[in-house]
DNA sequence: TAGATTACCATACAAAAGTATGGTATTTTT
DNA sequence: AAAAATACCATACTTTTGTATGGTAATCTA
């Protein structure tokens, strides 16, 4: 059994994973005296030492940023999804985080990737369903037959990107919903970005 | 257009990627002087300042480990898959790697999970398909209703896990297969671990 | 062939980072 | 009430880390 964290511990702790599974780097002493106002590293030092001791933290000594998370049931982070994105019908983007996932493991993306959460049917037989976060990049150039975000006329949509020669065609998987076909001149038009993966969370279907 | 790397900025910048992506951490001067036999560290500086001007990667001044990957084509990592599994009927496990996966985003995975790719249907009433990736974590009590990894008889399954008074129940979503009943004598099974996540790769379905 | 790039070395230094030690005040536990 | 833990402070010290500078040799390029 792991000794109960006191206040203080538990922030730093919270701050440790968030940097650590957030940002991808483990901080310095002086980094979180900086963050919580500390004067002086020492202090972080100490916290350190009782945080470990408790057993929720290893430090390699004299390594800068040594820092390892030991606990595996805090390995949830949680990131804001951007909105919901339809796969059938176009649904409205919001500009807001509209909730957040508990990303595992997959707590790390590349930075420029964010998240959506898919509402509607119409890329089933894609095997992507109402309710899976689906990973976007929004640095990518999409190839054709690539499954895209797109925005049509301040809605979202998900569908596979075919590129023609005078015009952009996104088809469902779905055969219930018609290709949308957008012509060079279509103004509102724009391709937020890729799906580079899906993933979906097996604790919600639990219990 | 990006310059073209030498062949020892390139091993270098592999190093790099393989460290923040793999380890989660980038490396100091004198870790990549040190993997690479080099006596100095200004070595290591004047190749990263290189890779820095040819724009693969950004360094934050006077900042230790302040090394940041700039090449989205290179975020995904291969990680080893380290068997199949069936959602249908058992499969055998494989000890070591069978292939790997290029996760995206996904790369950083807590240290003590694993990937098992699924084979067969016996799943896609929960939506996990034959290809999909599943993401294990062994050191997780399965709690009743989850999906889990089990070792029955040197082969392996995945299955929601149920566990009753004097026995486990281990049950496919997919009718066709009838749940296994596990009572406390028998001897060759194991749970491996709790299916925390999927995975699916668009790629391979693009084009 | 002169100049640039690459790939290393060495020494030197400043800033960052971690550590050690000792102190005060408050709260919690025994 | 005494002991222990907590939550901070300060100062001082050592390593680590990053950087600057200069040098040598080999290769590539104009």
């Amino acid at each position: 059994m792991r000794k109960e964290l006191t206040e203080t511990q538990k922030n730093i702790l919270d701050f440790l994973i968030d940097q650590i599974k957030g940002k991808g780097i483990p901080p310095t002493l002086a980094d979180i005296a900086n963050y919580f106002g500390y004067a002086n590293r020492a202090t972080v030092q100490q916290h350190l030492q009782a945080i470990e001791k408790k057993g929720y933290i290893k430090k390699t000594p004299k390594l800068s940023r040594g820092i390892e998370l030991t606990l595996e049931d805090k390995f949830f982070v949680p990131k804001p999804i951007l909105g919901e994105v339809a796969a059938g019908n176009p649904l409205t983007i919001y500009p807001d985080a509209i909730d957040t996932v508990k990303l595992p493991t997959i707590a790390k993306m590349p930075q420029d990737s964010f998240l959506l959460r898919v509402k509607g049917d119409s890329l089933k037989d894609a095997y992507i369903f109402s309710g899976d976060i689906v990973i976007v990049n929004p640095n990518l150039e999409p190839k054709n037959g690539q499954i895209v975000v797109a925005i049509l006329d301040d809605a979202a949509v998900v569908k596979r990107f075919y590129k023609k020669k005078n015009e952009i065609e996104l088809v469902s998987e779905n055969p219930e919903y018609k290709p949308i076909v957008i012509d060079k001149k279509y103004a509102s038009f724009n391709v937020v970005g890729i799906v580079i993966g899906i993933y979906r969370s097996m604790d919600k279907r639990a219990g």
